[in-house]
DNA sequence: GGGATTCCTGCAATCGATTGCTGAAAACTC
DNA sequence: GAGTTTTCAGCAATCGATTGCAGGAATCCC
């Protein structure tokens, strides 16, 4: 716009804007928030230099001084599960909805894999000062923990289960009445000798299951079994062929803790000549994307990812602002596809 | 441990347990970072004071003071398509390892999903003051952007391709070397109609359908078609079938610009009554761990997620250092499994 | 023209830590 | 016991912004 060119190098603090514009530093941060506490010409020369030199005020400073990080903390709590990590295709699913409505309304996102090694993890993260709130997908078996932090400090929502008379507040399906709608599905099916795939160290997961027993116990079937699969990914996919080499066909219904652990079961049931749905029938649980598309396509039960991640953040900034807000349990759904 | 309660409430600064004390801030700050400048004794004091009243130094302050965040942003630029998000299982799987790699090293993660609106929103990125470093996934098509700040901003690596005379630093595989060896697994299958599925606006994508052309022009075989594909999974499906609906059996081998869309291909081709790989041939690109898991299992270009994510974080942990570091560009490999 | 408003701008405190410098007290040397 | 060295705590500046308050200049009103 006009020919002298300062020569200096990069601007980079509102001090050296201010010595170039002839002005205060506090009339420079007032120019740039736009203020109408500053003079119209003033305002728009100091932007004009600013953007000329492609100034930008330092945020560190700025969240310091406002005491507003507009930052919320994403926490994958991996207690039960050192080798699961953040690839895992639920958590990835719900992150890519909760980025969408926190980026909208301007908050950044700070992701952090906690393995629980030192009990004062969730303290940690709460207390460095650098989130305005925390969004935790999933309990693990950290609820103690996860209470112990909710007693004093608010604005903390938790994907997972509902048990009564807990503090923290957390959003997620009905994990025992999914549980029993995979029962029934498989029961429907004709299938009577039932088995949970997956793990039960975490609420949401123990829940699944005795959602199951709930189904067989009200068909008068026996117990079903409980078969430990890693969530991790690399280990998974062996445990699971080796649990379906060991038990042939002593099992003809079952029930996968996750639509991940489904996929890998039917793959390793195909391995072992056994056909899906004919000889035994599989549901998965939370209907991420991939389910539909699997040959066969997943029998499962819908979390609604989206809507959940939508309550989660709602609560959140509901939270931030000061209120209390109730847990919300969404109902699940059974989605029949092929598998069952 | 002694039974007087000092009764204050939570203590929020290192003031404020530095009065507590009986000692100095610059003591307390010391004391808690366990330098050697504080007697041991009150050293240990003031650390079982801050542990007794849960108090955590405020990052914020101290990272102003330090410059230096311990924070890597990775972002996903989303320029030609602003209808993907971070659910995409590319970018998940490497955000995993990425995720992986940098929290070893003490480094937080910063999320960001951008959609280029404005055309400084790397400046934007680079510039707040809140990062030691920059981790972009993928190009799209913001290539001159990417070049204009890597012209004075180090600390970034970028996933990628490589093009000569280039200023940022990319890791990434040899699309078009993948694109050919996508290629000649479709013609020695005997396959002579070929097809690519899938967007070429971003430079990986367009290397990919290239290095087609290539192998299509070594065996003497036709252009390969260019049958764009969003890749944003909701309205992929829907284009994918509508392809697949109108072409009928035009083409008998699709080579796929991602494992996503090759999945979403053979299902599509199934629901029309097509099998692969019998009647079609399907290559995807990327080998997620998902190709293996599908049934019939891809037959895809593996890129190395693993690797990949460790020689990002390398390069850009040379970089923050200060040292100038070249692209590295790595093989890629045809995986051969079922569906070609 | 005098008094009351309005409009701007600058000063300086503040957010919460870190750290170089200074110097008092303690420990050591001879 | 005087002089030297070591140890350790405090002071105050600093990182880079924001903002309440004060007050000078310009404008307005009668």
């Amino acid at each position: 716009m006009n020919e002298r060119v300062p020569a200096s190098g990069r601007i980079r603090n509102i001090a050296e804007l201010a010595r170039l514009a002839g002005v205060s530093a506090g009339t420079v941060s007032r120019a740039l928030a736009n203020s109408s506490l500053v003079n119209k010409q003033t305002r728009e020369k100091i932007q004009a230099l600013a953007r000329e030199h492609g100034f930008r005020p330092n945020q560190m400073a700025k969240r310091l001084r406002i005491q507003q990080t507009k930052v919320i903390g994403i926490v994958v709590p991996l207690g039960h599960e050192r080798r699961q990590h953040l690839s895992d295709p639920f958590f990835m699913a719900i992150l890519g909805h909760l980025a969408d409505a926190l980026t909208e309304n301007g908050y950044d996102i700070m992701l952090s894999r906690v393995i629980p090694d030192a009990d004062d993890w969730l303290e940690r993260i709460v207390d460095s000062g650098m989130l305005d709130g925390v969004l935790l997908i999933g309990q693990s078996d950290q609820f103690e923990a996860i209470e112990r932090v909710a007693a004093w400090y608010k604005p903390m929502v938790v994907w997972g289960s509902l048990r009564p008379g807990q503090v923290h507040c957390t959003v997620g399906v009905d994990n025992r009445t999914g549980g029993r709608l995979a029962g029934e599905c498989l029961i429907q099916a004709g299938r009577k000798r039932l088995a949970f795939l997956g793990d039960t160290l975490a609420p949401e997961m123990s829940e699944r299951f005795l959602g199951l027993r709930d189904a067989a116990a009200a068909a008068g079937l026996p117990e079903p079994a409980q078969l430990g699969a890693h969530l991790a990914s690399d280990v998974m996919a062996d445990e699971i062929a080796a649990h379906i080499g060991r038990m042939g066909t002593e099992f003809d219904g079952i029930a996968a803790a996750s639509d991940l652990i489904a996929m890998h079961t039917v793959r390793a049931l195909a391995d072992h000549g056994l056909s899906v749905p004919n000889q035994v029938s599989v549901t998965g649980f939370d209907d991420l994307p991939l389910a539909e598309q699997t040959i066969p396509r997943l029998t499962t039960i819908s979390q609604s990812i989206p809507a959940g991640a939508r309550a989660m953040v709602q609560a959140l900034f509901e939270r931030i602002a000061g209120a209390d807000t109730e847990s919300v349990q969404m109902d699940p759904l059974l989605v029949r596809r092929d598998t069952a």
